[in-house]
DNA sequence: CGAATTTGACCTGCGC
DNA sequence: GCGCAGGTCAAATTCG
């Protein structure tokens, strides 16, 4: 008896194994094709792995690099002049450049780079690295720690800062920076904020206009010095060169000048001591030379025919190591304009004393008459202090990429690095180069400290950050009148004072202005009459 | 009259 | 050793 339904049931379970048959192999062939993905992604990951082996290497053959022509470059330098800086934006001592070297063969993260930004900001780091810079007996001896943390920022605690105090003394016999600051100026010395006291004079050689030594007066021992002179080509233009550390609290004006130079005076020991960086650098505020972008520059002159260049500095005793950075801020004709070149140049490049190498940094404006617009007319129009904010043109920004590039371009390649790279660039600058930190806290130090709302580590983040964005050159002059200015005496204090913190700026953005304010002369013609009698200090 | 500036003298380091 | 140049001192002078 054979029922029709059988043929019927043999044939669902002969389908029923089919699909069980062909769900096996399936099963099988996702199986396989999974071992093929387990197997491309192990790939990609020893891939990524020996990248990462391989970019580790470069970034520390890269660091080698620069200690062994340290090393042989200067023997004097070896022990004196560490190439990175661990903690603070300064020079530091060898000890911290190991770990810095560690560090930065370990990639250090942003999170790492912030915070050692933070601590350079800190008032307090920058004066410990003014000592750094300025090894003068006075300074070792008059220069309690504890008035040291005076500052008028906000302290942090860095051990490791603090152990680089006390190795310099022992470390850095002589070598000592002095900040030199070109900018233009019709009064007798730039106003910084601080109290200055006359004790001499002398015409040097080189310059028919007389030098004016200076001792800040704020603290009885104070051992800070500056130097004001007329620049012999351009009597419009005034070089003030500080040195020194201020032992005591300063006025609210005279902090940004302080932090400024001293963020100055850092980048330059501590790019003194690489084969990059000359003993002698300039930066300039202002106009950018044809090679500039926008906003903050780096413009690429390590060319040995401008190193020839330009302006005899103010200072170069002959008796002491001194290592100057000059800050011009005197650029502010247009490119086309010939308010002032030296030997040919344009004044922006500033000098250099060293002919082995040159590096002149540029604060610059996209405007091509940003810089004149601001501190030409809105202190010139009427010759008092008028408050220029009106006459700011737009805002220039200083972009990451160009900011970067130029940089790094110059201190670590000639090559154009790709955009695509700008953020491992940037990791790797701020990694390894100590002037690039110095730079970025002169310009969030005065901020910072101007500002009173967002910390300064969220700030160092930010700007450290792979969303660097920096802006340079608002001028925000404030309603705040400088009193300082109203004696009609002053360059600089009113814009120091103007600054403000532009943190609560959207995002990560980051105003940098132009750290210094100027006057501009009315006229340049028979100003050795009106200069030369009058190398008057001011109160 | 006290404080700040001026200015010539002096000191120091470097190069020849 | 001498001269030069940069830097500092301090008495004289000026200024407010």
């Amino acid at each position: 008896m054979s029922s029709p339904g059988s043929p019927k049931i043999e044939e669902k379970i002969i389908t029923k194994e089919d699909k069980v048959k062909s769900a096996k192999t399936e099963m099988g062939e996702v199986k396989e094709e999974n071992e093929r993905l387990k197997k491309t992604l192990e790939r990609v990951e020893k891939d990524y792995h020996s990248l990462q082996l391989r970019f580790f290497d470069i970034l520390h053959k890269d660091v080698s690099k620069k200690g062994v022509v340290d090393s042989s470059t200067s023997h004097e330098d070896q022990s004196e002049e560490p190439e990175f800086v661990s903690l603070c934006l300064g020079r530091t001592p060898t000890e911290p450049k190991k770990e810095a070297i560690i560090g930065n063969s370990n990639k250090p993260t942003e999170k790492e780079v912030g915070p050692n930004l933070t601590l350079g900001l800190d008032s307090k780091h920058l004066l410990e690295m003014e000592v750094v810079s300025d090894l003068s007996p006075m300074n070792s001896s008059e220069e309690p720690k504890e008035t040291q943390t005076e500052g008028t920022l906000s302290t942090n605690q860095s051990a490791k800062v603090i152990n680089v105090n006390t190795d310099i003394s022992d470390q850095m016999p002589a070598k000592r920076a002095r900040v030199s600051v070109r900018a233009r100026c019709d009064t007798p010395t730039m106003n910084d904020g601080c109290q200055w006291r006359k004790y001499g004079q002398k015409i040097a050689k080189g310059n028919p206009c007389p030098r004016a030594y200076y001792r800040c007066t704020v603290a009885p021992t104070c051992p800070v010095r500056k130097q004001v002179q007329r620049c012999s080509e351009d009597l419009s233009i005034l070089i003030t060169t500080y040195e020194g550390t201020h032992n005591h609290k300063l006025p609210v004006s005279a902090t940004a000048m302080a932090s400024t130079t001293s963020a100055a005076a850092s980048m330059l020991l501590s790019g003194s001591s690489t084969s990059h960086l000359p003993s002698h650098i300039s930066a300039s505020f202002g106009n950018a030379p044809t090679t500039l972008l926008n906003g903050l520059s780096f413009s690429d002159q390590f060319h040995e025919s401008r190193a020839k260049q330009i302006f005899s500095p103010p200072n170069h005793a002959s008796s002491h190591t001194f290592s100057t950075i000059t800050l011009d801020l005197t650029s502010s004709a247009p490119s086309s304009s010939s308010t002032q070149f030296h030997h040919g140049l344009p004044s922006t490049m500033a000098s250099i004393s060293n002919p082995r190498s040159s590096a002149s940094l540029s604060f610059c404006s996209p405007e091509h008459n940003f810089i004149p617009s601001i501190w030409g007319k809105g202190f010139h129009d009427n010759g008092t202090t008028t408050t220029p904010v009106d006459r700011v043109p737009t805002r220039p920004i200083m972009q990451p990429n160009n900011f970067l590039q130029h940089f790094y371009q110059q201190r670590i390649t000639s090559q154009t690095p790709s955009r695509e790279a700008l953020a491992e660039t940037i990791t790797k600058a701020i990694s390894t180069d100590p002037s690039f930190r110095s730079v970025i806290a002169a310009a969030v130090s005065s901020i910072v400290e101007h500002g009173s709302n967002s910390g300064k580590q969220e700030v160092s983040e930010d700007i450290l950050g792979s969303g660097l964005n920096l802006k340079l050159g608002e001028h925000h002059q404030s309603a705040s009148p400088n009193p300082l200015n109203q004696n009609g005496k002053g360059c600089l204090t009113g814009y120091f004072k103007s600054l403000s913190s532009k943190s609560s700026e959207s995002g990560n953005v980051l105003l940098l202005q132009p750290p210094l304010p100027f006057s501009f002369s009315k006229s340049v013609t028979n100003q050795i009459n009106r200069y030369v009698p009058e190398m008057n200090t001011h109160h």
